[in-house]
RNA sequence: GCCGGAGUAGCUCAGUGGCAGAGCAACCGCCUCGUAAGUGGUAGGUCAUGGGUUCGAAUCCCAUCUCCGGCUCCA
């Protein structure tokens, strides 16, 4: 006889667990599953032997996963009983929530989704049991006949590296004669779910190959409590209003009207002083760093990019060349090229090196219609664009100061703790033999561990000409985004034949480090609308005091006054519309106006002003030119709070 | 590019085969006002574009353009 299976508990205590039992009977009732072994299993699990266990609670990141999962397949059981001819592929638990594709008889649209979350209600209701069972492989696949992308999945299993399942079984989850393909683990029951919502569709190709049929993907989000459903759908809610798209459009910054073509953008005066501003500022920083500003055109032959390499490995995302009576001209990609021009307009000496030139550079991409997205991803933009040609020996120190001035600029937004990816050579479809790319990745391998900077590696991800390292920085709502990319370069100095002169005499071939600290102004500028709110430090805000007059009397002292501020470099905007004192506050609160004056009798006779900020707090008897040059020691140091007077 | 959805006044949207609508914004008055919407009026439209069905189309059909959500986070 067996001896009775002694289990292990996190407290370090042991029970006795009587045979056939499973695990779920000496958890507390709470539990969604157990973690036996270091394996996520069913609380249904029945061990074989002594064994840890350790309970998955509620509200822990793997209950949440199992959750969601388990949703998926309410989801898919829904789906099936609404359309009986669907076949269902994958629905595995995702951030925030779960998906589950299908190929359905009729198609469906976001507008079904509401039948179909009745349908998983009453599947919760009913708190059918999720049973496991593990049959063979050609059971699976008579199990789960018309099932085409099941059949395909249980015949893949094993047969590649690093899929879940090994030997010849596979598991079965069944509820209510659903049958589902599904390693698991499960929660023990459909009742234990809840706390979901279906939030849209989507077309996916199956394994995401474009080659492969088109599915439809039905996304939802599911959590541990209804409270933290409520508190994520606030956030999407948050994260709405703060869509660069809305306030660009709200408060007046730029627009795409469709005459100018796809991803291209029309800065209106307020965004047009922002973007000044930024510009402003980081060409300064540029120059302050070393760096020289150069200017190169939007078009050049075509010969240009046959040299660099872009025709015939970054031709699809080029517009189509224009022909003109001196040949054929492409838009520029990329401002590479043209860098490399400047660098070879003389004969280069090692006393030249290393040479920063830096230039904010239009480029234009023709990227795919579907990718298009605000001004995150557009068709034409400006990139802070810069290439550091140097010899071999100063690559290292190069980079390194490139890493400190991008982290000295991210810090002014208030953007911290940046995730570093090194993205390795895309083998395939690259222009640089292996040594050279070894070299490119070992030059930014040695910056940064001398950086000190944390760093993961992404195999292949590169661009076509070099490995890169990319700064992602997080903003206020807590999302990553790409902003930073640092690019070695060893081949496009071949391509060129760029050379220095050593000391030595001799010729040699410079290292050319291609870097945008922002990447593009149009990205950078709405990954800041959305980092902001809309809410922008002093110094960028379009408009940085608004005066409102009483009375209509009052106007001429306005006036006064915003040619004091103005004459201190301020932005003021003085409110005549014929509009009460509470609609004029208002009008400024929605443009996000930083500071609002209002002029009236009793500040006019008194000399000092009260000043409202944009949370609405009133700071009383401050003198005018306390004011002003407040304001202007905000916005000269860049401050990211408002001053408080 | 592909799947699904959408396109009506500057903005947000109603209108599902029978005279093109509302709120906000704009403009003109009245009010001269004290920290988030005072009040009356006026103007504003090729209902994305082109074709078709119909006595009649914003509405139904087809094509095109544009926008929106997505297109492995792998049972």
């Amino acid at each position: 006889m067996a001896p009775v299976p002694r289990l292990t508990l996190p407290d370090g205590t042991h029970v006795e667990l009587p045979e056939g039992e499973p695990v779920g009977a000496v958890l507390a009732p709470d539990a969604l599953a157990a973690r036996v072994d270091g394996t996520l299993r069913d609380l249904s699990f029945v061990p074989a032997g002594d064994a840890s266990v350790e309970p998955v609670a509620p509200g822990s990141d793997d209950a949440l996963r199992i959750l969601r999962h388990s949703t998926a397949h309410v989801l898919a059981q829904a789906v099936c009983r609404l359309q009986p001819g669907a076949s269902y592929a994958i629905g595995p638990p995702i951030q925030d929530g779960f998906y589950y594709d299908f190929d359905l008889p009729v198609a469906i649209g976001e507008g079904d989704l509401p039948a179909i979350e009745a349908e998983m209600r009453t599947i919760v209701e009913d708190d059918q049991p999720f049973l496991r069972e593990e049959v063979s492989r050609e059971d699976a696949i008579a199990r789960l006949e018309g099932q085409p992308f099941k059949r395909e999945i249980i015949e893949s299993i094993g047969s590649a590296e690093g899929e879940v399942a090994t030997g010849d079984r596979v598991s079965l989850y069944r509820n209510d004669g659903w049958v589902d393909l599904c390693e698991g683990p499960h929660v023990p029951s459909t009742g234990r779910l809840g706390a979901f919502t279906l939030t849209s569709t989507a077309g996916a190709y199956w394994r995401g190959l474009e080659t492969n049929p088109m599915l439809t993907r039905i996304y939802g989000s599911a959590w541990a409590t209804q409270e933290d459903l409520e508190a994520h759908l606030s956030r999407l809610e948050e994260a709405e209003k703060r869509d660069h798209r809305r306030l660009g459009r709200e408060l007046d910054l730029f627009s795409s009207p469709d005459e100018l073509g796809p991803g291209l953008w029309i800065w209106h005066p307020r965004g047009g002083i922002f973007r000044k501003e930024l510009e402003d500022w980081v060409r300064n920083l540029h120059v302050e760093r070393g760096y020289d500003l150069i200017v190169t055109p939007h078009i050049a032959r075509s010969v240009l990019w046959e040299t660099s390499g872009h025709l015939e490995k970054y031709r699809e995302n080029m517009y189509p060349p224009m022909e003109a009576d001196t040949g054929d001209y492409y838009v520029k990609p990329m401002n590479c090229p043209f860098h490399v021009l400047v660098y070879k307009s003389q004969v280069r000496s090692y006393r030249d090196l290393p040479m920063r030139l830096s230039e904010l550079g239009t480029i234009y991409r023709h990227e795919k219609a579907g990718t298009l997205h605000g001004l995150l991803r557009i068709r034409g933009g400006t990139q802070d664009d810069s290439h550091i040609i140097c010899t071999p020996d100063q690559v290292i120190d190069e980079i390194l100061a490139v890493f400190d001035l991008t982290l000295e600029i991210h810090r002014t937004f208030g953007f911290t703790d940046p995730v570093v990816e090194l993205s390795t050579l895309p083998v395939a479809q690259s222009i640089v033999d292996a040594d050279t790319a070894e070299r490119a990745t070992e030059a930014l391998t040695l910056a940064l561990e001398k950086s000190g900077l944390d760093y993961r590696v992404a195999e292949g991800e590169g661009a076509f000409y070099g490995p890169k390292v990319d700064f992602h920085f997080r903003d206020a709502l807590g999302r990553l985004w790409q902003l930073t990319t640092v690019q070695c370069d060893f081949a496009l100095p071949e391509r060129f034949d760029m050379e220095y002169t050593g000391d030595d005499n001799q010729r040699h071939r410079p290292v050319m480090i291609h870097r945008a600290i922002l990447g593009t102004l149009e990205r950078f500028s709405a990954v800041l609308i959305e980092h902001y709110g809309g809410a922008f430090p002093l110094w960028l805000a379009p408009e940085q005091l608004r005066l409102v007059p009483v009375a209509d009397r009052h106007v001429p002292n306005c006036e006064e006054l915003a040619g004091t501020a103005r004459a201190s470099g301020l932005r003021v905007h003085v409110d005549e519309t014929k509009e009460t004192v509470g609609k004029k506050i208002r009008a400024a609160q929605l443009v996000k106006s930083p500071y609002v004056v209002v002029v009236g009798d009793r500040d006019l006779d008194a000399g000092t002003f009260t000043v409202r900020d944009r949370s609405g707090e009133e700071h009383q008897g401050v003198p005018f030119d306390r004011i002003v040059s407040t304001l202007a020691e905000e916005a000269r140091t860049r401050a990211l709070g408002q001053s408080a007077f």
